[in-house]
DNA sequence: CGAGCGCTTGATTGAGTTCAAAAATCGTGG
DNA sequence: CCACGATTTTTGAACTCAATCAAGCGCTCG
């Protein structure tokens, strides 16, 4: 299991840890976090495909973040903050996720590379967010769209266009021309 | 002094740490931090104003953060994952800054209740990132604005116009347009 | 099998950019 | 303290990228 592997437990400290945990099977088009809600620790996708979102106030959903396999996906500032959160969790596809709540929160705290993992986490994070900004800032859509199917190739072939179009922040009409473009390009 | 009420250190350690700490004066217009260079820890804002921006490959550049008194400005990703860094490090006011380098890095770490406030800078930085993601994604340039100078009023004051235009993302001409209709509404 | 969803295409609109130049402000040396 | 040059801000006009509105196509899944 990939959790084991990479925080860094004990063989003990997972046999203590797993009968806690609480699994969750969520179907295509099911939430497992709502505007509003609190958002508990964070999720870990074990199979499937989930994304988190918002709707801003002119009724526009942007995408934040998609989550395969053996990724994490949560509003950490909800989780951390204690504040209802402000982002739809939703699945793309069928999924099983593993929910990591406040139990194990206490839990990992005590083990001892933890913070280390936690920290590394944190600033991978930081650096990803950064990027988009840049990305965002300086990039026309046509270099965003290439930049997202060079970093997530399996994610972009899995999901709808229209979702791509929602994370890069582009219209739908807008992504597909760009692909239009691409394609007349690349036939010369 | 600031850094001694939040990081949570004790007398004696502040007074162990104190004197090891590079203090430095840098005047207007002068480099912290130059893209390439490998970036400290980070810096320490005990007066004057900062900024750290990148410069693209069409040769804008964007700000990335402003640093007034008592903001901590750093590359977190250069200095985190020892990368050489994409960002400069500027003066905009003449200031008075402390390096927290390599020894002040090992000296926190041993403090008990680093960890905590590490995490909290970590994740108030995350929330921070992607607040200015949702605004990238969502909001007009005169909204982007109103929200800066809502957030950032002194620093609205201190820095010149094409500063802020650059930290939003639009042109000179463009944040001028935006403050001109402001006017023009604020009247009638 | 048909209703809805996702994707494409076209026409039009609009926010913001670019380029150019004038006006205002700042700062520095005499 | 003033004047001059440099920087910053404003304004104008043309242009561009992407958004919006609208319509049509194809697929699937209920």
């Amino acid at each position: 299991m990939y959790l084991k592997e990479n925080m860094g437990m004990t063989a003990t400290e997972i046999a203590r840890l797993l009968p806690r945990l609480h699994k969750k099977s969520v179907s295509k088009n099911t939430f497992l976090l709502r505007q509003g809600d609190q958002c508990p620790n964070a999720f870990f996708v074990e199979s499937g495909l989930l994304r988190s979102y918002t709707i801003d106030d002119t009724g526009k959903d942007h995408i934040i973040q998609f989550a395969p396999e053996n990724w994490f996906i949560s509003d950490r500032s909800s989780a951390y903050f204690h504040e209802p959160s402000l982002v739809f969790i939703e699945a793309i596809e069928d999924s099983m996720v593993i929910v990591l709540d406040q139990y194990y929160n206490d839990f990992i705290r005590e083990i001892p590379s933890y913070k280390e993992k936690n920290e590394m986490l944190l600033q991978n994070h930081i650096r990803h967010l950064q990027n988009r900004i840049n990305a965002l800032l300086g990039a026309t859509a046509e270099a965003r769209y290439l930049d997202f199917i060079r970093l997530y190739p399996s994610v972009s072939l899995r999901v709808p266009q229209w979702m791509i179009a929602s994370y890069l922040g582009v219209t739908p009409e807008s992504l597909s021309r760009v692909r239009k473009d691409l394609a007349n390009r690349h036939y010369r």
